[in-house]
DNA sequence: CGCGGAGTTGAAGCGTTTCAAACGGGGTGG
DNA sequence: CCACCCCGTTTGAAACGCTTCAACTCCGCG
């Protein structure tokens, strides 16, 4: 709470390392902090152990906060900020496998072997807190409530994983954009923010890699929705005007002509669109 | 190890609870049989207080072991046998999330707020740790060891989830089932099975929700797998033929014309194609 | 024996990929 | 400051692959 207004020293100097590796941010985090960014009931708060050095560390745009490939001596929670998760194949296709968001756990899944299997990049400038791996058995025995709320936050982890899988398992590509920006809507809710104003950090290619689509084809269902006047598409900015279709449209299972045939005929939002909603959302 | 031969008490009572709930084994496990099935080092079980109950339960097959929706009170660990996690949509569909063996961690997701947000069925008869939620605090205060086990076991059931985002995210069909081969095969491998000789416990709609085709496809793709000599498929027994040219088929990126195209042409294994196996495995 | 589910195969429609071209914006260098 | 270039984005057209619907076989089961 206390680091919420300008956790970045933006001197001169930050600009000067700006596309270079993660740096230790001057101030140093607090427990509190931590435990209410992984979700941490506020009552269970109350008897932290401030005494704790606790690193916060800096990852500026484009900056690569661990390489695929290297030794995972630490987990990170991601403070604020944007990540992309991704592996590069043999071919040089770059497959993108998640993007992770303000209290999310990265790199958990090194700890089992100690390698890192992929790749985490920031979309924009952002701050992780570190946890050595070797030093987290003492963190939970002077801190039990970090060890649940890291027991909590993996939880939730597994639960994003389950939904990217169902983001991606449908047929229609056009569905999985919409399964997309529901998922990105629901996100931005969770963090307190507006569900309907989407700010996409990641360029067409990256999503279409994370949905197994051609990142024209991205392009191309964005603008048939946007038609649809769902949403208004501007560059990265993504404006849902229908919240209920949308939802509708990211249920569909299958193709879709067969899901809300009569619905997609309407190619602008007339106002008899507009009084409709009220009653389909009740469906 | 105790209980690897003839885990299950087939009694006549058994046959008539066989499509019911899972049931209490009148056996009770191990903890030293559950820290060896998370992977725990040998060297870490020596002083394994042998005291702590642990309840074992039987799953029959198709029997459900956890519902959508219902309080997920207990974390369960597969002891041995095989199940799917589904999700049924409004629409009653079954989006198939992930088929879970022996080793890994059920309904970890369920902990962060409660509620399932998956189901269970057995494919198999099936078997699981079970650990209440309530005593897992305890039960890691009196083994330490347990606690590291299950860390070291989640962040493996984190890789496992990324592994369902790189087998679905193939843009050709064809390409996601030689994923999923590859994936069951690496699998059974790290069961200690044979990674060539693989029994499907699933049905081809089955394989069709997880990978987000219609299951004519997966029909399709297997034979024409099958008919390029890299498979032999019988009903579900899948033995795989050409472990490298099938291996390179599931690293296939783009479109499965532009990948191996000289390859795809034989549509029966040649000697000749048997011999250039070993040199093509170099590259 | 008949039924239903699982699996396979065929044919037609159409959605997606691919290649190609054009546009726009942000950055760099002149 | 502008021009330029590069990259991301959009759109078009054609080929391809997938879905869909259909028919059929096989197998287990009542």
């Amino acid at each position: 709470m206390t680091l919420d207004t300008t956790p970045f020293a933006d001197s001169s100097l930050d600009a000067c390392i700006d596309r270079c590796c993660p740096v230790p941010i001057p101030q140093r985090g607090s427990l509190a902090d931590l435990l209410e960014l992984l979700g941490s009931p506020a009552g269970a708060r109350g008897s932290v152990p401030e005494s704790i050095p606790l690193a916060l560390w800096r990852v500026p745009q484009h900056a690569a906060l661990v390489h695929e490939g290297s030794r995972g001596r630490s987990i990170y929670v991601v403070r604020h900020g944007f990540f992309k998760r991704s592996k590069t194949l043999e071919d040089g296709y770059e497959q993108v496998l998640s993007f992770m968001q303000a209290g999310e756990i990265l790199c958990f899944e090194a700890l089992h072997n100690g390698v890192q299997p992929a790749s985490l990049v920031a979309l924009e400038t952002s701050s992780v807190y570190v946890l050595p791996v070797a030093e987290l058995n003492s963190l939970h025995l002077r801190c039990p409530q970090l060890a649940e709320a890291l027991q909590r936050a993996l939880s939730r982890q597994l639960l994003h994983a389950t939904e990217s899988v169902e983001m991606m398992a449908a047929v229609s590509s056009e569905v999985r954009i919409a399964r997309f920006l529901m998922w990105w809507s629901s996100r931005m809710a969770a963090m307190g923010q507006s569900p309907r104003r989407l700010r996409l950090r990641m360029c067409r290619r990256d999503i279409a890699s994370l949905l197994g689509v051609a990142h024209e084809t991205v392009s191309r269902s964005l603008t048939s929705l946007s038609e649809e006047g769902l949403l208004r598409v501007s560059n990265r900015d993504v404006e849902i005007l229908d919240m209920d279709h949308l939802h509708a449209r990211a249920r569909c299972t299958r193709s879709p002509g067969t899901c809300d045939k009569e619905r997609r005929e309407p190619r602008l939002a007339t106002p008899e669109a507009l009084q409709h909603r009220s009653a389909d959302a009740v469906m």
